[in-house]
RNA sequence: GCCCCGGUAGCUCAGCUCGGUAGAGCGGCAGCCUUGUAAGCUGUUGGUCGCGGGUUCAAAUCCCGCCCGGGGCUCCA
């Protein structure tokens, strides 16, 4: 807006114009154009009408003016849909005019740039006074003014290739070999072959992706009756049916053994609704960019949290730790809200509400921190292998750390045994100075986030997060910062993954422990409800989801609509099952086979191992169960 | 936010070009069959054609606006 002020530029004011006409009457100034008769008047429909004022500045680099503005106009002009474009000489937007020389000179260039865009053009005589008319056509775009500085024209050829040229590229195996990565031509790193996912990541880092299809998950979580959209809501809010309730109880189950079992993390809660007039919520506020809902009650703005640091950091700076208390875990399964772009959420990959396990640490110093740095990845780690996906890592790493502590990232990529893509970074650009993703690698060769931990040097102390050390002073934490991605987002990953096994003629199936029924009984006819109820209630006893498909229908067809449903196992029982003891199970993707009852149970408990087992949300006779979607 | 595509029965979709009584399969319901590892047979129910406006004697169909979904771009702790 500066432009408007001071300064001098290209000034275009561009008019939708459903009919356009003018006539030139009389020479303005002595060096108007000379022009033949017939281009003294003329009209036109559906027309583009630039009009247009060439300023001083303009001559320090007419070039780049011009095809700044061509690029300005031709976008305008195809948004708008117009048939051609008028330019039209308009000295009355400045009063820094460029001599006239200069101007017809600029006009000349801009009417024949546009041409080269192939666009229909014609430019009105500079220099005279000219009648005209124009009817606007009215609607949002039919009215734009645009500013072309010299100095932004220049920049536009290279936009922000600077800030992303900075950051250098390699990969690092769990051996310890270091491979340059030229983004540029990233398939010339051999050992991306080593790992589909990695390769396919850098792949999309380089934006080398290709056109996608829609994801299949959203498909796959309406036909399993998981999740759908809610339009009651806003946009990427879902709404979960008792099949993805089990499903993402069960990994916000699991997230929160990691969190609370294994790494023995605090667990806390922390309020949704902040203030904005807390001084240090704002600025937390501030970073995300408008990307935070908003909302005003009682005269006060508040906010909507986008994750769980808001009432983490005010509830850690009241809170008094010593020295031999660090490392410090603490956990919150955090509902969280951002308001994405309404373009950005599609399915599960990216929702306007979500659920965040979010684990942070704090720590007395570096070392501790990388230890603890360390103790995330691997418990991250078993948590992104039970989910039986692709997914690929990568570091972002400030350079200096990186070559500082080289051994330590060679240590961390043994424990996940895979390569990982190493982002570079010259200079200290964010609040932390290494984080890691697990990027999960969808059906269509897109990727998502899940997992992440950022090693935060600079917080704490922002925020008065402070230990007392040995010598009785108070000192700023080093925090890490970490997410295990965000439950749906998991969802999304698992159903992408079965998609690719649909894609290659595998039959597609969710983890044993994440699926809404385990076990599904099946009584041949009637006369044998009774046993296969019995049969199910011991195998619900010892913790598994089962139910018993009690409907009137044959055989075949309860088979079949067990195997639609993805169930893991199916058992069938009639006479034989209740003389002989011995049982049928159809394990999908395996095969039928005859066990006892006891070895059936043991394969179940091998499989879901010591994952979370949480009952069924469903009746346990099929035919009780209402259908919800699909 | 911008551009493109779509919205018809609970679900998947045809019909829309060229306006003239809203269709199929699945599901649901009823009956027959009495069932052994991916769909037994017959009948039947079911729709403000996303919403609002316009054009027309007449609109699912043509026009305009909006809502919802999908894709791409942009953006992305």
């Amino acid at each position: 807006m500066r432009s408007l002020l001071g300064g001098s530029a290209l000034r275009l004011l561009l008019i939708h114009a459903e009919e356009f006409s003018f006539e030139a009457r009389q020479k303005a100034i002595p060096s108007a154009e000379e022009v033949s008769p017939e281009r003294k008047s003329g009209s036109a429909r559906n027309a583009l009408v630039v009009f247009c004022t060439v300023e001083k500045a303009d001559g320090k680099n007419p070039d780049a003016v011009v095809e700044a503005a061509t690029n300005e106009v031709v976008e305008v002009f195809d948004k708008v849909r117009a048939s051609e474009v008028v330019v039209y000489p308009y000295a009355h937007l400045s009063k820094d005019l460029a001599p006239p020389t200069l101007a017809v000179e600029v006009l000349k260039k801009l009417e024949q740039a546009l041409m080269d865009k192939g666009l229909k053009v014609f430019r009105t005589p500079f220099g005279w006074y000219k009648a005209f008319t124009v009817k606007c056509l009215g609607h949002p775009l039919a009215e734009l003014s645009r500013t072309i500085l010299p100095e932004e024209a220049k920049l536009a050829e290279k936009p922000e290739e600077v800030e992303a040229a900075k950051s250098t590229f390699v990969v690092l195996t769990p051996e310890g070999e270091e491979y340059p990565l030229d983004m540029k031509n990233p398939l010339s790193c051999q050992v991306l072959e080593r790992d589909p996912a990695l390769k396919q990541l850098v792949l999309n880092e380089a934006g080398l992706k290709e056109e996608r299809a829609a994801p299949p998950h959203i498909k796959l979580m309406k036909r399993l009756e998981l999740v759908d959209y809610e339009p009651a809501s806003d946009i990427g809010h879902f709404r979960f049916y008792p099949k993805g309730a089990v499903l993402k109880e069960a990994l916000e189950e699991f997230a929160t053994q990691i969190a609370v079992r294994d790494l023995r993390a605090m667990k806390i809660e922390t309020p949704f609704l902040y203030r904005l007039d807390e001084p240090d919520i704002a600025e937390q506020a501030a970073r995300f960019r408008e990307r935070d809902y908003r909302l005003e009650v009682d005269d006060r703005e508040f906010t909507l949290r986008f994750a769980g640091d808001f009432g983490l950091f005010k509830m850690m700076k009241d809170v008094t730790m010593s020295y031999k208390q660090l490392p410090i875990r603490v956990y919150e399964l955090a509902p969280s809200f951002r308001l994405e772009q309404r373009g950005e959420c599609v399915g599960l990959k990216r929702l306007r509400s979500f659920t965040m396990p979010d684990l942070h640490c704090f720590c007395k110093d570096l070392g501790q921190a990388m230890n603890e740095y360390r103790e995330l990845f691997k418990q991250y780690t078993r948590l992104a292998n039970s989910m039986e996906i692709d997914y690929a890592v990568a570091f972002r790493v400030v350079k200096d750390f990186y070559l500082e502590n080289k051994e330590w990232f060679v240590e961390l990529l043994k424990i996940v045994g895979k390569p990982a893509l190493i982002e570079l970074l010259p200079e200290m650009k964010h609040y932390w100075v290494a984080k890691h993703e697990y990027q999960a690698i969808d059906s269509t060769g897109g990727n998502m986030q899940l997992v992440t931990v950022q090693l935060d040097i600079e917080d704490a102390a922002r925020y008065g997060i402070n230990y007392v050390d040995e010598d009785g002073s108070k000192k700023g934490c080093i925090i890490l910062h970490s997410s295990m991605g965000s439950i749906e987002r998991w969802i999304a990953a698992i159903l992408e993954q079965a998609a690719k096994n649909i894609a290659s003629g595998k039959p597609p199936k969710l983890p044993l422990w994440l699926s809404p029924i385990q076990v599904r009984v099946i009584p041949v006819s009637k006369a044998f409800l009774e046993y296969a109820e019995s049969l199910a209630k011991i195998l619900e006893a010892k913790g598994f989801r089962v139910d018993v498909d009690d409907r009137e229908e044959t055989v075949p067809k309860k088979i079949r609509d067990a195997e639609v449903e993805w169930i893991p196992f199916i058992v069938v029982v009639g006479e034989k099952e209740v003389s002989t003891g011995v049982l049928s199970v159809r394990e999908r993707g395996v095969g039928t086979y005859q066990v006892q009852l006891e070895e059936l149970i043991m394969k179940l408990n091998n499989a879901i191992g010591d994952k979370p087992r949480v009952p069924s949300y469903l009746p346990l006779r099929l035919s009780m169960r209402p259908r919800f979607a699909a």
